[in-house]
DNA sequence: CGACTAGTTGAGGCCAGTCAATGTTGGTGG
DNA sequence: CCACCAACATTGACTGGCCTCAACTAGTCG
């Protein structure tokens, strides 16, 4: 489905470094800038070792590929290591429903854990990175590096989080509260990714974005367009500069 | 918070076979009835035996009693041997929607997993009495049995996999629509457990199923009464009787 | 250049929310 | 046992927020 992730693809053609080329496909977690956010926060060197020991490989995603689809056997975890995103569900009927935006750091794939079928699918938002990470070869290593299974545990803990903190959003909040917690959101990820906290570029369509939140795209535009005359964000297409971080936390929260 | 379940709760007073209520307040997943559908299923009888030393206690609720609450410090999940139970998150601005209806052989208190502190409260609907699996010794204990360690993974999924569908319902189905799935999930659960698919009795308020599904509790009332007219089902108060699964899936789905 | 996708904006309609009145149920105490 | 009360539920009338449909613009790619 997805064309293979070539080696030439990571090698420049007449790479005069060949060597240091090779050594760049190698993942190695301990010199990683995502290392602070991914799962092995917190080991020790020689545990590091281990973990970098199992990660089986990066696979790159051009835009619009998909890194698993709902239905798929699960074999991996994915650390999102350059790029982003979206997880979508499917329901039988045929509706879908975006029901995450996952960046740099963040490690997808969750929702098949123990089952063996992914629930839901994962398309690309832009060209992308990611490290696969065997489940098995990770719940083997989690046995013996408590350190590890803790982590995980964390990671899987925030995903159900997140998700009531989206429902929180689906259920209770008005669609002008939504889109202003979406600003939010991805305002407070960037900043912790050491990423301008107040200007950023959306990957996501209109309709993607109504889609995650629960709205149809006129009415994400429309509200963009609201937010902007109030001040307090400028939309540039897919470009969001937010003027007044604090008005905006007051229209998520009901004004 | 919670009065404690005493001894002289599950012993009626001049009980004349004391040693069997003593035998029966210890935790036993030998002997549960919940077994299949609860964390040891699929283990040896030997593993079954670690799993039953893990174990620390039952709690007993009644009616209203919360659990946990969302703040507190995480040290435990929670098996449902009895009753049911809501759990509540809410928004720094007060807001709080219900995330989910559990019932017996549910696990709950995933969410806290790998944090330090519950993000949720949880409410008991109903007299209930839950297993508590202090989260560490569990944790020690999936290190040595692979195959525990598997089932709670798949716990995990499940909840990921549950807070999935919830976000699909919030987010693009119309208001009978959401009615209908969640009386057909009801019905399905219920039916895994043994019990009737076609009658069962809610333990929710109009309010609670309405917050549960982003709906006004009169919105839930009016729709209930749709149904009821449409000859689908029949409603009295608390109880509900489907007539036509069918018909119910068909709406559900969109007709 | 034309075809296509993404985005904006307007007009009007409908679904679900709001407000309000009334009915029903369950628990408590006389 | 009944009276009373509070909580829960039903139903109606009206409102309004978001959806639908549609027109138009801008940017992209063959």
């Amino acid at each position: 489905m997805t064309p293979p992730a070539t080696a030439s693809e990571a090698v420049p053609r007449d790479a005069p470094f060949e060597v240091i080329s090779i050594r760049d496909l190698r993942v190695r977690c301990a010199t990683c800038s995502m290392r602070e956010l991914c799962l092995p926060v917190g080991l020790s060197p020689g545990e590091l070792e281990q973990v970098d020991s199992a990660v089986a490989s990066r696979r790159r995603l051009h835009k619009g590929d998909a890194l698993y689809r709902a239905g798929e056997a699960f074999g991996a975890l994915y650390a999102i290591r350059v790029g982003s995103l979206k997880t979508i569900v499917l329901a039988e009927d045929g509706r879908e429903q975006v029901a995450g935006y996952h960046m740099l750091g963040d490690i997808i794939g969750l929702d098949g854990i123990g089952g063996e079928r992914h629930g839901c699918d994962a398309i690309a938002l832009e060209d992308a990175e990611v490290c696969v990470l065997p489940f098995e070869r990770l719940e083997e290593l989690a046995r013996s590096v408590p350190a590890l299974q803790h982590n995980l545990h964390r990671f899987i803990a925030n995903e159900i989080t997140r998700d009531h903190g989206v429902m929180l959003l689906l259920g209770s909040m008005r669609a002008e509260e939504r889109v202003a917690a979406f600003l939010l959101s991805l305002s407070e990820r960037y900043r912790q990714r050491g990423y301008s906290s107040t200007e950023f570029v959306l990957r996501m369509t209109r309709e993607e974005i109504g889609s995650f939140l629960g709205l149809k795209l006129e009415t994400v535009s429309r509200l963009f367009s609201r937010l902007q005359e109030a001040g307090i964000i400028r939309v540039g297409g897919r470009t969001i500069a937010i003027n007044d971080l604090d008005a905006l936390r007051e229209v998520a929260s009901g004004s």
